[in-house]
DNA sequence: CTCCAATGTAAAATATATATTCCATTTGCC
DNA sequence: GGCAAATGGAATATATATTTTACATTGGAG
């Protein structure tokens, strides 16, 4: 039950490398690149300061499908 | 240090004690009264689970306005 | 095709979210 | 006031998010 995620699409929509991400939120590269990936689970502050940066709200960017919920 | 967030507020609306919080989003009575407490930062999946068992979403209840955070 | 920037990935180290246990304090109810 | 449930808080332990370093791969521009 992973948390799904636009990271990607929104960045790239918005013409950022993950590199400029990274460096604005304050973290680095690998970390955009494997929150991308949905390999695991952000903190909601790193999320936050990943919306701030990209111009949209935590359920823009972040949500789980409804069949994955823990029951 | 970190980032506010409405999850007491709704959590007493709803009429739901700390312990039946936590039991329904699979951690401990201790995490939930630290996030709170506001002195830490939960992973987003965790995020998503308090909202899916209170019935609301991310940014009802974690959404932070930029110029508004404590660092 | 070549070059370079962007991205993927992996191993080891560090920081911190979360668990566990236990006790103290508060709050509401009789 | 007294009791019980709810919450606060500390100390230690474990899981995992994030960093660091380093190298491999992909994709686009020329």
């Amino acid at each position: 039950m992973m948390a799904q995620n636009r990271v990607r699409e929104i960045r790239s929509r918005v013409g950022m490398a993950q590199k400029d991400l990274a460096a604005q939120v304050g973290v680095t590269r690998q970390t955009i690149s494997l929150i991308e990936k949905g390999d695991y689970n952000p903190t909601i502050n790193l999320c936050l300061n990943i919306c701030y940066a990209l111009g949209y709200k935590l359920d823009d960017l972040f949500w789980v499908d409804e069949g994955k919920r823990r029951s």
